[in-house]
DNA sequence: TCTGGGGTCCTAGGACCC
DNA sequence: TCTGGGGTCCTAGGACCC
C-alpha cells in the first residue's frame, strides 16, 4: 500500500479575519465574534489581538470583555462565513477533486493520486497557502501527512500562518512529547480518564495495552485510542459531493432570561418559533423525521432530552411544535430552565404521505406560500403572531402586508 | 450577568418479533 | 412447565468534533 499523502487546511481565527477583511477599521484590533447580542452568548472566535489578552473561543461574552475592554464585539453571521469557505475549498479542487469539508472553516484533500504531478505534498501546501492568502486574502494553516488525523494535528502545530509536514517514518517521534488532547478524538472526557491514570502524552499512551484501554472505555473506543495513540486513522477523505446527508436537523436556543416552571405559554412560544425554523429547514431539503427530540437545560445546566418517534413524517414547523409541546408536558421541571431544543432525526428525503388528501394539498400549498414569502423577504417576514413581542407586532404586520401584496396571486389567496 | 449552537456516533437496556 | 437467541426498533445519555 503506497503511502496517502492527506492535506488539512485550518483558517486562522476564521469569523475574526473575514470581518477585519470585510472593515478597515478591525484590522489589527482585538475582535470578538459572537452570537446574537441579545442573549446570553460566548466568544464564537476571538481575532489573535485579542487572543493575547487571554480571550479563548466558549468564554462568556462579560468574561472576554473583563479579559479585553476595548475588544470590538461583532455578531457573527455564519452564511457568510460558510460562503468565504466555499471559496477557500475550490481554490483546494485545483489539485484534487477529492476536498471533504470538514467544518465551516477546515477541509481535507486527498493528494494520494495528484501530488507528484504537482512536485509533492509539501509543494502544493504552500502553493495553497499562497493561494489563499492571494485569493481570498485570510491567513490559514496547512498540514500535510499520511492520513486525516496526522494531517490535522500538523497543521495545529504552527499557527497561525504555518505550514507542516509530517511522514510516515517521523509519526512516532512528532506524537512522543505531544499531550494526548492535541489528537482529534481526544476530548475532555478521554483526557480527565487517561490524566487520571498519569497518562499525559501520546507517547505515554502508545505503551498502554489495549485490553486495559478496552477495559476502561469499551471495546470500540478502547480500540479507537489505541489508534489514535500510534497516529493510524483509515479513515477515506470523502468528497463533500459525496457526503451522506443530514441525519437529522434541529435547533437550540438558550433563552435571555431563564423561565420559572409554571410558564409554560411562554416555553411554547420559544419551542413553536424553534419548530418553525426547523421545519423551514426540512422543507427546503426536501426532508422530513419521524422522531423528535425536545431538549431542556435547567438553571443549573444540568440537561434533559425526551424523544419520541411518531406514526408519520413531519415537515411542517406547527405539527412539530404540537409534538414537542406533547413531549416538554412528560418533562419533570423542578427549576428555572435555560434552553429550550427542538430536533427531528429518522430523516427521510422525497417521502411524501397522503398528498392526495385535500386538506393536506391545501396545507403544503399553505407552507410552500410561507417559504416563498420568507425566501423572497427574509427570514421572520412571515410569522405566526403568538411568536412576536407585543410591540413588534405591528412592524410585522406591515412586512407581512408588503410580502402578501408582493406574492404570486395563488399565494395572495392562500394567505 | 460564568458556561452557545450545530451536528455525529456509540452504548446500553427494554420491547417486541420470529 | 419453560424461558434460547438473533435481530430490529426505540429511548436516554454521553462521548466527540467544530
Amino acid at each position: 500500500m503506497p503511502e496517502r499523502i492527506i492535506l488539512h487546511l485550518d483558517m486562522n481565527a476564521f469569523f475574526a479575519s473575514v470581518e477585519q477583511r470585510a472593515d478597515p477599521r478591525l484590522r489589527g484590533q482585538p475582535v470578538l465574534v459572537c452570537g446574537n447580542r441579545h442573549t446570553r452568548t460566548v466568544v464564537a472566535t476571538a481575532s489573535y489581538e485579542a487572543r493575547a489578552f487571554g480571550v479563548t473561543t466558549g468564554m462568556s461574552v462579560p468574561e472576554a470583555l473583563a479579559c479585553c475592554p476595548q475588544a470590538t464585539l461583532v455578531e457573527g453571521n455564519p452564511g457568510k462565513y460558510a460562503d468565504a469557505f466555499r471559496r477557500v475549498a475550490c481554490l483546494m479542487e485545483r489539485y484534487s477533486p477529492d476536498v471533504e469539508i470538514f467544518s465551516i472553516d477546515e477541509a481535507f484533500v486527498d493528494l494520494s493520486a495528484t501530488a507528484e504531478r504537482f512536485g509533492g505534498g509539501l509543494a502544493i501546501a504552500n502553493a495553497l497557502h499562497h493561494d489563499v492568502q492571494q485569493h481570498i486574502g485570510l491567513p490559514c494553516s496547512v498540514g500535510v501527512g499520511p492520513n486525516k488525523l496526522i494531517a490535522k494535528l500538523a497543521s495545529s502545530l504552527k499557527k497561525p500562518n504555518g505550514i507542516t509536514e509530517v511522514r510516515a517514518r517521523t509519526v512516532t517521534a512528532v506524537l512522543a512529547t505531544l499531550p494526548i488532547e492535541a489528537l482529534c478524538g481526544i476530548g475532555r472526557g478521554f483526557q480527565a480518564a487517561l490524566n487520571a491514570h498519569g497518562i499525559t502524552t501520546c507517547g505515554e499512551l502508545a505503551r498502554v495495552p489495549l485490553p486495559w484501554l478496552m477495559q476502561q472505555f469499551g471495546a470500540c473506543a478502547g480500540r479507537h485510542v489505541f489508534r489514535l495513540a500510534r497516529g493510524q486513522d483509515a479513515s477515506p477523505v470523502v468528497p463533500t459531493r459525496h457526503a451522506p446527508a443530514a441525519k437529522s436537523m434541529g435547533h437550540l436556543q438558550t433563552l435571555a432570561h431563564d423561565l420559572a416552571p409554571r410558564r409554560k405559554a411562554a416555553m411554547h412560544a420559544v419551542l413553536l418559533g424553534l419548530s418553525e425554523k426547523v421545519g423551514r429547514r426540512l422543507r427546503a431539503e426536501g426532508a422530513a423525521g419521524r422522531t423528535l427530540t425536545v431538549t431542556v437545560r435547567f438553571k443549573d445546566v444540568t440537561t434533559l432530552a425526551r424523544s419520541r418517534t411518531l406514526a408519520t413524517f413531519l415537515d411542517d414547523g406547527y405539527e412539530i411544535a404540537q409534538a414537542s409541546w406533547r413531549i416538554l408536558e412528560t418533562l419533570p421541571l423542578a427549576q428555572p430552565v435555560r434552553l429550550l431544543g427542538v430536533s427531528v432525526s429518522g430523516l427521510s428525503y422525497g417521502a411524501r404521505q397522503h398528498w392526495w388528501l385535500p386538506e393536506v394539498v391545501q396545507q403544503r400549498a399553505l407552507l410552500e406560500a410561507h417559504d416563498w414569502i420568507n425566501n423572497r423577504f427574509g427570514e421572520g417576514t412571515l410569522q405566526r403572531a403568538s411568536l412576536l413581542e407585543e410591540p413588534e407586532v405591528d412592524r410585522h404586520y406591515q412586512l407581512k402586508r408588503a410580502a402578501i401584496a408582493a406574492a404570486p396571486a395563488e399565494a395572495q389567496h392562500l394567505c
